[in-house]
DNA sequence: ATTATATCGATAAAAAAATATCGATAGGGA
DNA sequence: TCCCTATCGATATTTTTTTATCGATATAAT
């Protein structure tokens, strides 16, 4: 059964989640209508009691025996599960070159994230629209922020303008901060936040390359 | 004592080491000269036998009782443990918005990553330099690959040419890919693949401001 | 219709990870 | 100098996560 709302589900079943849902888009594409624990753990390395119990989190409808789970339902399930049906906005703070890319992905409209306005300090791009959303100066931030009842913030400056940026949405009314910058932010318990840690992606990347190439020369 | 390189260390610890660097140096910027489990977990907020163990893997020296750790030697023996002394080469396919925010991302060289060119099909890019590095046509990817034994793909085309330029780049004889898309890639045992998976994030971003606003209203 | 089997969902067992405990000891203060 | 205390490093305990097992059952084959 899905999980009501606000029991423990533990974060590294919100880490295997998307690549359920990314495999059972795949095998939809397929053209298959069920599939299987089993079928599904193999396809994303994974045990197939691992899947089921992960499953398990986001179904809403029960799975048959001798022929899995059916494909569409548990999309949608999974999707669900995942908050992709209820929008989200946000602003991002500092239009770089990875703001602009941010601000330019239309995977996110997928994800439920709608991305309302940027924010910089910079005259060149203050006024400029990013794939329909306008840059604004950052002394606006606090006025739109809470004229719209915006939660999440996205940080993308430069590494000395992070906690003085962290600072601003905080006091604006930001809960969530979405860190895409390699600065430890000091923030109240109040304010969650997720760093995207290139630094730990990369180490990760490279272990793996090490031992994968350590057990080949052995 | 130090991870001799090649006994198991579990994904969580790579995922916090680079946590405690950033607070390490914060610390060394402050002045200080010694930390202890206890005030470092403090500030990462784990606990401190964790912190203790997690450093036990990278530290090359012993902590003092009743000082701590010496932050500048325990800053070198994490920068060590991730790998940050030693310089791996890279090559960048599809050169957009994102892919140019990378290729001119100036922290890479801190993580002891050089991306050394970048690939792509558009003729609007190609020939282009960004942050010193040349994008070449991807007909040219093989070449240079095996020419400077590049063994890192960083893959940040859009969707439709993600599994297409993996397998490229697998036939050239990249052996670990670090994936932008939100692609799921097909490849051999033999190469190691980090997703820098943008949905799971923002969910766990989600999950989180969802409780930290559900704790406050009850 | 009967039987064989693949699978589910629940639960038990095992493995792994996180946390607590404890003896040893360096440094500070009486 | 001699305690007292904070901390280390090692290890034991607890908790969490993952994996295996098992009865029930839907489907397919005989």
């Amino acid at each position: 059964m899905a999980d009501s709302g606000n029991n423990f589900v533990s974060l590294a079943v919100y880490n295997r989640m998307p690549v359920y849902l990314k495999a059972l888009l795949a095998l939809k594409r397929d053209g298959k209508k069920f599939v299987s624990s089993v079928i599904l753990a193999d396809y994303v390395r994974e045990n197939p009691s691992l899947v089921k119990k992960d499953l398990s989190y986001a179904i809403t409808s029960v799975g048959k025996p001798k022929v899995g789970y059916d494909i569409d339902s548990l999309i949608l399930d999974v999707e669900n599960f995942l908050g992709y049906n209820n929008v989200k906005d946000a602003v991002l703070v500092g239009v770089g070159k990875l703001g602009q890319a941010l601000m330019g992905y239309h995977g996110f409209d997928k994800y439920g994230l709608n991305i309302v306005a940027g924010f910089d300090i910079d005259d060149n791009v203050i006024g400029k629209v990013f794939n329909g959303k306008k840059v604004f100066p950052t002394g606006s931030l606090a006025g739109l922020i809470s004229k719209l009842n915006i939660k999440i913030g996205i940080l993308t400056t430069p590494q000395d303008h992070a906690q003085p940026m962290a600072d601003l949405l905080v006091q604006s009314g930001i809960r969530a901060i979405w860190n895409f910058t390699p600065v430890h932010l000091a923030l109240p318990d109040s304010v969650a936040v997720k760093n995207e840690d290139m630094a730990s992606s990369l180490a990760i990347l490279s272990k793996q390359l090490k031992e994968i190439l350590f057990k080949e020369s052995n």
